[in-house]
DNA sequence: GCATTAACACGTA
DNA sequence: TACGTGTTAATGC
């Protein structure tokens, strides 16, 4: 079984449930490393885990028809997902890509369900995620359309920093300019210049494959 | 026009 | 050597 230092370091949300909670959830949980570059999930596959990140940083997205990797969003440390797939039973709509090496811990099928259906602090946690993050996916919908790629490079960071969703991450992340690119769905070249715009503008610092936010609050409405 | 791809030089681990 | 960064030239929508 996993110590409770590791639990309560990965497991944001078990500090919300009453002791004898924590405890069964605790026991249902094991770590996995994927390393970087490899497929932690592939379309279509089922998967028996509600999926927490630790370290590292993990890719959802898809590959179209024509060959073309599109990204739908970055799970940075402390975020959790795949509650949609277990809940309703169904095969993953996306691929998960390591986009460098990263740690995972594992809550297992039945300890979810048990949580799901006997806990009401988990189910408001469940709620509040999800709620969060259907507003998430909105909002990029519409910066999609209404932004130019400066404000789509700012709020494709900032989500990465949303606190209710991935709550541990304090203001740093290691990303490169290409992993920027890819989450905001603009080349490398472009994402090296707004990156400049930004850190001028004083919202960010970036230097060397870590991006360290100043202003998340002008971040999240930069261009508008 | 603005963005993209491809390519190059540079600095660092 | 491998990677990330900064930049430029050619090309496309």
């Amino acid at each position: 079984m996993i110590s409770e230092e590791q639990f309560l370091t990965s497991v944001f949300w078990a500090r919300e449930l009453p002791p004898d909670e924590q405890e069964r959830a605790r026991r249902g949980i094991t770590f996995r490393a994927i390393e970087s570059g490899r497929y932690f999930i592939h379309r279509g596959d089922r998967i028996d885990n509600w999926i927490g990140v630790v370290s590292g940083l993990l890719r959802l997205g898809s590959i179209t028809t024509s060959g073309k990797a599109v990204t739908y969003a970055g799970l940075p440390p402390s975020c959790w997902f795949g509650e949609g797939s277990l809940l309703k039973d169904e095969p993953r709509q996306y691929d998960v890509l390591a986009l460098r090496r990263t740690q995972l811990a594992l809550l297992n099928r039945a300890t979810f369900f048990w949580l799901y259906e006997n806990s009401v602090a988990f189910d408001r946690l469940l709620v509040r995620l999800i709620n969060e993050r259907l507003g998430q996916f909105i909002a990029q919908v519409e910066h999609d359309r209404t932004l130019d790629s400066a404000g789509r490079v700012a709020r494709s960071l900032a989500s990465l920093f949303n606190p209710v969703i991935s709550p541990f991450m304090g203001t740093q992340i290691e990303i490169s300019q290409e992993e920027i690119g890819l989450l905001a769905g603009v080349s490398r070249p472009v994402a090296n210049r707004v990156l400049q715009e930004l850190e001028k503008a004083g919202l960010l610092r970036s230097e060397g494959g870590t991006v360290t936010i100043l202003k998340l609050e002008e971040l999240r409405f930069y261009g508008e």
